[in-house]
DNA sequence: ATTGATATTGAAATTCAAAATCAAATTATA
DNA sequence: TATAATTTGATTTTGAATTTCAATATCAAT
């Protein structure tokens, strides 16, 4: 959580732009969270240590992060963008329960090699990719009703 | 493309739905492209045999089709939903040019194994997913510049 | 063929997250 | 501190997705 900021920080100064306290704010309730937040679960988050923020402050600031890396997306299928860390973070694809909407990190390397010869396969250069499968998680599946 | 359509007309009367000629219309259209098309698309597509159909309509339909399990959501990534061929089409997955926007189809059936693997390691139960690759086709990475 | 209950239509309005606007406030550098 | 440049947050705007509703079309039963 220190070289992100250092890192984040750094950042802002080389595209000129300036070091704020709101950024800072978002940027440490973004750091300090584990979750797929949204612009709007950020903006609650942070508002708890700033009431004065404003949303577009906090949607502008992800966007930042995101630039510096220390964001990614996350299209957990229901139309809202939502943001992970990124930074330190190693690339993973997501089991999706429809029913509690749980969210379960994984990876598998030999998918991620298939992935590089299914792209070689086709002289397609990958940039980058995302992988999400829906369904039930145990927890859920493990209901008598619904 | 017959059977498509008898499988609509019965999924219609089995939901006491009607067989519009609108939805006749908008059918064939879609049955007719093999793109990934989004409402405005097959909208402007479909206005070209009926110029008074609503694109309230086609994107009814639409939804009606992907219920039907004759079309189903394709996301390319640029946060407009577009509908493919579902019926009578096999799962796969996409590689999809960030320069020129072309989209690939590919399957890799150990990709597809490991994925099951990988949901078993969890208790999780797969009901869909979807894999997209972005990056640069082979006739884009050819170019000297852009 | 006519009826009539019910579903459908298209234009327009609404929704809602994402993005842009802009005057006032804040920051970085000298 | 003065200055120029950036940033902020309230507000507005955008645009795709979705809904509304009065007029129209469908279809099973006469
Ligand atoms: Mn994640
Ligand atoms: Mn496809
Ligand atoms: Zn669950
Ligand atoms: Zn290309």
């Amino acid at each position: 959580m220190k070289a992100e900021r250092a890192h984040f920080f750094n950042f802002l100064k080389e595209k000129g732009l300036k070091l704020t306290q709101q950024r800072e704010t978002i940027l440490n309730a973004f750091l300090k969270t584990e979750k797929h937040v949204s612009v709007e679960d950020l903006y609650n988050i942070a508002r708890r240590k700033d009431s004065t923020i404003g949303q577009a402050t906090v949607f502008r600031t992800l966007k930042l992060l995101a630039e510096a890396e220390i964001a990614s997306h996350v299209d957990i299928g229901d139309g809202i963008r939502r943001f992970e860390h990124r930074y330190n973070h190693k690339h993973h694809d997501h089991l999706i329960c429809l029913k509690c909407h749980k969210v379960i990190e994984a990876v598998d390397e030999s998918i991620e090699q298939r992935q590089e010869a299914l792209c070689k396969k086709f002289s397609f250069q990958p940039v980058s990719h995302r992988l999400e499968i829906f369904g039930v998680c145990k927890k859920c599946s493990g209901k008598v009703k619904n």
